[in-house]
RNA sequence: GCGCCCUUAGCUCAGUGGAUAGAGCGUCCGGCUACGAACCGGGAGGUCGCAGGUUCGAAUCCUGCAGGGCGCACCA
C-alpha cells in the first residue's frame, strides 16, 4: 500500500462512516473502498468509485451518494479539491505541496526510492535461460536472459532475497549425440573415413570445437576405441560450450549465482546413499502418488489436474527428464528451502506446466512454484523472417544479435513486450542507433540532465555528477515556487514510481518498467522545453529546479538499473 | 481432436471491471540568437476479431465461434 493511496482511502472511508453515523446515509451493506488513478489527469490525481458501489445498498442514485460523501471530505492539507463527475466518481486533486513533497522524498532516498518490503526478506530463486550445453544460444534465450535478470533485480528492489540459477542439462542422450558429433568431425579433420551420425548436430561450431581439440591434442584420439574417444570429447566439448554460454551472457551483463548440474541429481550420495532422484521418488511413494504399470513407474499427476499420468522411471530402468525435474524442484524447495521458486520457460515447453506444478504440489509445496511462460522471439531482418535451427548452422544466434545491436538495445527490446506476447525483433531496426530506438530516448533524458547539472556546477568536464550534486543543491531547497503545469505533471509521474515497481514485481512484468521509463523521460523532456533550469537571474528558481532534475536523474538511473540498461552521463 | 498464448490506429504494441480506449513509429502542419533539436507542440487515423451473457458500468470477466502461434512421448 502506498502512502498517498492509503491516505485517500482513509479519507473516503471516514467520510462514508461519518455520513452513516449521522443518519444521512443508510447502508444495507458497507461497500469496499478503493482509490485508483484516473487514466485522464483532468479527472484529478485520485478517484474513488465508492458512490457507485454503494448506490444499491443506499437505495439512492450514485451521484446523490457522491454528494453526501464528498461533502464530508474536508480540507486535508494534501487535498486541493474534491469533485463529483461522470456517473458518480469522486475525483480528488492533490495539493501542490503534496506533489512537491515527492521530489524531496525521491532526493532523500536516492537509488532506494521505490524500494519496498513486500518481499519481507523471503528467499526467492529465479531459474532462467538453462540452455542445453550442446551449442550456441538462440535469440529466445536472450529474451529469457534479459527477463530473468531484470525480474531478479526487480524482486530484490521490493525486498526479496534473490538468487539467480542456470540449470545445466548435462546428462542424457543429447550429450551423447553431441559427443558423437564432435568425434565425427574430429575424425574427418584427421583425414579418416567416417559416417556422420544421422541425428548429429551439424552446426559449424561442432567442427570448430573438433578443430580445437585436434590442434591441442593431435591425432592420437583417432586410434582409440570410439567409446573412450567420445567420453573424453564429451567433457572437453561440454566445458567449452559452458564457458561460451557464460561469456555470451556476461556480454549482456547477466551472471548467475549457481550453475546447477543435472548430473548431481542422478549421482548417488556419499557411501552409496540414494540419489536425489531416488529420494524424491521415495517421497512421492510415501505420499501415495506412485504406481507401477507395464514395467514403468508412474506419477499420478492427474490428482493435481494434469491431463494424464506421467512416467518417472521407464521400463528399461532409466529415469525420464521429468523425474530429474521433480528431483530438481524437490532440491530447490525442500533441501535448499526457497520460499518461492520462479522458472522461466519458453512457450514451447508450456505443455509441461501442469505436470511440474503437480510434482511440486505432491512433494508438499503447492503454490511455491511460479512458472513464467514466455512466448517466442521471431527474428526479422529487413522484413524477412530469419529461421532459427540448431541443425542448419545458419541461424542468427543470441551472440550474433548481441554483437550487432549491443547489450543496452538488446535488453531493452527484449523487455519491452509483455512475456505472453510473441516478440518480433527486427535486427535492422534495432541496429539503427537512432531516435527510433526508445532506449536512446530514455538514456538521452538522463544524459541531458547530467549536462544541465555539469553546467550548473560550472564543471563541463566532470566525469560523474553524483560526486557534486549534494553540494550543489541543498536538501531543503524551497520547492513551493514550482507550480508550472509541466512541473506538476512531472511530479505526478514521479509519484507513480513506487506503484509501478510493485505492479511490475507482482506481475513478473518488467515491461511495465520500460513503459514507465519512456513516460518519465517524456515528462522530463516536456518540462525541459518549457522551464529553463539554470537561470542566473533567478537563483532560488534555479536551485529548486536543479533539485527536480536531480530527482529525475536518480529515478531514471534506478529504473534503467532495474532493466539492466546503462544510464550514460554523456552520449 | 485436446490444451496454452495471441487478435486493440497504416505498422509495432500498452491497457485484467470505470469516465471521451492510449503510446511509439509512419503521415501532415508547426517550434532552436535558453541550459544537449538524439528534443517539443498540434492534426488526421479505431466496429478493441465476431456473437451472446454477467452488472450501475466490459477492450478487460463467462460461454460459443473464427483466424494466427506453440505444444500434446516410457524424447530431451
Amino acid at each position: 500500500m502506498f502512502a498517498v493511496q492509503h491516505l485517500i482511502e482513509t479519507l473516503v472511508r471516514d467520510a462514508l462512516t461519518a455520513a452513516v453515523d449521522s443518519g444521512e446515509l443508510t447502508l444495507s451493506e458497507m461497500p469496499e473502498v478503493t482509490a485508483e488513478r484516473p487514466r485522464d489527469v483532468s479527472h484529478g490525481d485520485w478517484a474513488t468509485n465508492v458512490a457507485m458501489r454503494a448506490s444499491k445498498a443506499a437505495g439512492m442514485p450514485p451521484r446523490q451518494v457522491a454528494e453526501i460523501v464528498s461533502a464530508r471530505m474536508s480540507g486535508h492539507p494534501d487535498v486541493a479539491a474534491v469533485e463529483i463527475a461522470g456517473p458518480g466518481f469522486i475525483n480528488i486533486r492533490l495539493s501542490n505541496a503534496a506533489l512537491q513533497r515527492v521530489v524531496v522524498e525521491a532526493r532523500a532516498k536516492g537509488l532506494d526510492f521505490g524500494r519496498s518490503e513486500i518481499g519481507a526478506g523471503r528467499r526467492v530463486q529465479v531459474e532462467f535461460v538453462s540452455a542445453n550445453p550442446v551449442g550456441p544460444m538462440h535469440v529466445g534465450h536472450g529474451r529469457w536472459a534479459a527477463l530473468g535478470d531484470s525480474l531478479a533485480r526487480l524482486l530484490g528492489h521490493v525486498g526479496y532475497s534473490v538468487e539467480r540459477e542456470f540449470y545445466v542439462n548435462d546428462q542424457g542422450v543429447q550429450m551423447d549425440v553431441f559427443a558423437e558429433s564432435v568425434a565425427a568431425r574430429y575424425l574427418e579433420l584427421a583425414g579418416r573415413e567416417v559416417v556422420f551420425p544421422e541425428e548429429g548436430y551439424r552446426g559449424a561450431y561442432i567442427t570448430d570445437i573438433a578443430r580445437e581439440i585436434l590442434a591441442e591434442e593431435g591425432e592420437s584420439w583417432a586410434d582409440v576405441p570410439a567409446a573412450e574417444r567420445e567420453s573424453y570429447f564429451k567433457e572437453k566439448a561440454y566445458a567449452q560450450v559452458l564457458e561460451h554460454l557464460k561469456h555470451v551472457l556476461s556480454g549482456m551483463g547477466v551472471t548467475f549465482d549457481v550453475w546447477f548440474s543435472e548430473r548431481t541429481l542422478h549421482a548417488p550420495g556419499p557411501d552409496g546413499a540414494p540419489s536425489a532422484i531416488e529420494r524424491a521418488l521415495a517421497r512421492l511413494v510415501e505420499a501415495g502418488y506412485i504406481y507401477e504399470h507395464e514395467g514403468a513407474t508412474w506419477f499420478r499427476s492427474t490428482d493435481f489436474g494434469d491431463d494424464k499420468d506421467r512416467v518417472l522411471k521407464k521400463a528399461d530402468g532409466s529415469y525420464t527428464y521429468f523425474a530429474a525435474d521433480v528431483a530438481y524442484h524437490w532440491n530447490k524447495l525442500d533441501e535448499r528451502g526457497f520460499d518461492l521458486v520462479i522458472d522461466i520457460w519458453g512457450a514451447d515447453h508450456h505443455g509441461y506446466v501442469k505436470r511440474m506444478e503437480a510434482g511440486v504440489a505432491a512433494l508438499g509445496h503447492p503454490g511455491k512454484l511460479h512458472l513464467v511462460i514466455g512466448q517466442l522471439v521471431n527474428l526479422f531482418s529487413n522484413g524477412e523472417v530469419v529461421r532459427m535451427s540448431k541443425r542448419t548452422g545458419e541461424m542468427v544466434t543470441f551472440e550474433d544479435l548481441l554483437d550487432e545491436v549491443g547489450p543496452d538495445a538488446a535488453r531493452y527490446f527484449f523487455l519491452r513486450r509483455s512475456t505472453d506476447q510473441a516478440l518480433d525483433f527486427d535486427i535492422a531496426l534495432a541496429k539503427e542507433q537512432s531516435s527510433d530506438n526508445p532506449v536512446f530516448y530514455v538514456q538521452y533524458a538522463h544524459a541531458r540532465i547530467c549536462s544541465i547539472l555539469r553546467k550548473a556546477a560550472g564543471d563541463p568536464d566532470a566525469d560523474d555528477v553524483a560526486t557534486f550534486v549534494a553540494g550543489l543543491i541543498p536538501a531543503d531547497a524551497d520547492l513551493s515556487i514550482l507550480t508550472a503545469e509541466a512541473e506538476l505533471a512531472l511530479f505526478r509521474k514521479l509519484a507513480e514510481f513506487s506503484e509501478i515497481v510493485e505492479l511490475a514485481a507482482a506481475g513478473y512484468a518488467p515491461n511495465k518498467l520500460t513503459r514507465y521509463a519512456e513516460e518519465l523521460a517524456a515528462s522530463f523532456h516536456q518540462f525541459y522545453t518549457v522551464c529553463k533550469v539554470v537561470d542566473p537571474d533567478a537563483p532560488e528558481l534555479t536551485v529548486a529546479r536543479l533539485a527536480v532534475v536531480d530527482a529525475i536523474r536518480t529515478v531514471l538511473e534506478t529504473v534503467l538499473g532495474l532493466l539492466g540498461v546503462s544510464a550514460p552521463q554523456r552520449m
